[in-house]
DNA sequence: ATGTCC
């Protein structure tokens, strides 16, 4: 039954299997895949999710196992993007009738794109000792990459720890198929994490330089395995990640303090718990070898893990567990898939588009966030049947809060 | 996505 996946041949590469039966894929995505395909530490065969998109550095939706060598610009400047969700023990019922307050009580609780006062743009005035705690802990990692790299110092780091950025980065508040609440978030390692991608990827391109190495693409250049700036990324790449799932915790236990300030049910959280990275690299083994996975929004999908896909904006999202199939290098997409770009679906559609789109959802509407409509991205029950064999759903979800960056 | 030493 691998009926499941569809095959890009590569000229002069390794074969491109794709789980991408019944959703679109942009020519312009099958030719970055295949420029990818053609570096000759590619191992097996790369791994294409159905959210599959052209994305900078690398196509979003990609898996890229790799053997003696690493690509930084295909993990990209947001090094452990991620989503983290967590299950609380109140049911919709629980929930107040209006649920703005809830929404100024979330905007409150975690620093983000719009906070009005902050110094810098979503950071922290003065972080609270949780945040001090929690960056005592990141410490130690980030001195011995720092000795190194002093530039990185520089950077939005402590204070950045706990707040969420901007974009498509965002919290809600969600219902499951049993009206249970959930709270969910995505966001990633921040200001010294985008630091940490651009100066790795410039010294990639440099050492191409150096060494005279011809690339089909710029964002291809690599680091090979033995050289110091390899091992230095491999360890600059990790701590980040980790400051990512780190941030994610901060965030949450935040937003469930908050909660509890207006929901008046006493709760307990955290019933069941995700945090998963959806941009990342890692030492994994797989068909026996140890070897480098990219994921470039794909989540790992091991045999009874469990992941978290969300949907755009006012459409469903789902928890998952992993079928652990080998030949996606247990693997499953990060969502739905952009369909058209920002710059595109804010052309196509109005505020009153969204405003209609995103009805049952007590969350933003205005013109900044238009580019977020469902309707720029792929059908999300065509992308979760295009990888059935990857993953089978836990929880369906949907929004009934949304605080965006 | 982030920061504003482009």
């Amino acid at each position: 039954m691998q009926n499941d996946v569809q095959l890009l041949e590569v000229a002069n590469g390794k074969p491109v299997k794709m789980w991408t039966v019944g959703v679109p894929v942009e020519p312009e995505a099958r030719e970055q895949l295949q420029m990818t395909a053609q570096m000759p530490f590619i191992f097996r065969h790369m791994a294409v999710m159905p959210d599959v998109h052209l994305g900078k550095g690398s196509t979003i939706g990609s898996v890229i196992p790799t053997q003696g060598a690493i690509i930084p610009a295909a993990v990209g400047v947001d090094i452990g993007c991620g989503m983290m969700a967590v299950r609380t023990s109140l049911t919709a019922s629980d929930l107040p009738e209006q649920l703005g307050p809830l929404r100024s009580a979330i905007e409150q609780a975690v620093p983000h794109g719009r906070t009005p006062g902050a110094r810098d743009k979503g950071s922290w005035n003065t972080p609270p000792e949780t945040v001090d705690a929690m960056w005592a802990s990141l410490l130690p990692g980030f001195s011995r990459i720092t000795e190194k790299y002093p530039r990185l110092k520089n950077t939005n780091n402590h204070k950045h720890l706990g707040t969420l950025g901007t974009g498509n980065h965002f919290i809600e508040v969600c219902l499951d198929e049993a009206d249970r609440v959930w709270f969910m978030l995505h966001s990633g390692s921040r200001g010294v994490g985008n630091a940490i991608g651009n100066l790795f990827i410039e010294l990639a391109q440099a050492d191409m330089r150096q060494h005279m190495v011809n690339l089909p693409h710029r964002d291809l250049a690599y680091f090979t395995e033995g050289s110091q700036h390899f091992e230095d990324y491999v360890e600059a790449v990790g701590w980040a990640q980790d400051y990512a799932r780190r941030n994610r915790m901060v965030m949450m236990q935040n937003v469930i303090a908050a909660a509890r300030a207006v929901i008046t049910k006493p709760f307990s959280a955290e019933v069941e718990a995700v945090n998963c990275h959806h941009n990342y690299v890692q030492k994994e083994t797989h068909f026996g070898n140890e070897i480098l996975v990219t994921r470039k929004g794909a989540v790992s999908a091991q045999k009874g893990q469990l992941g978290i896909i969300p949907g755009s904006m006012g459409a469903k999202s789902f928890i998952v567990r992993g079928l652990g199939n080998e030949e996606a290098f247990c693997s499953c997409s990060h969502g739905a898939g952009r369909t058209m770009s920002r710059t595109q679906a804010k052309k196509r559609f109005t505020v009153a588009d969204q405003i209609e789109a995103t009805a049952h959802v007590e969350c933003r509407k205005d013109e900044d966030v238009i580019d977020e409509i469902p309707m720029a991205y792929k059908d999300i029950d065509a992308v979760m049947h295009a990888q059935r064999n990857l993953v089978e759903v836990v929880h369906t979800l949907r929004q009934v809060v949304c605080v965006k960056g």
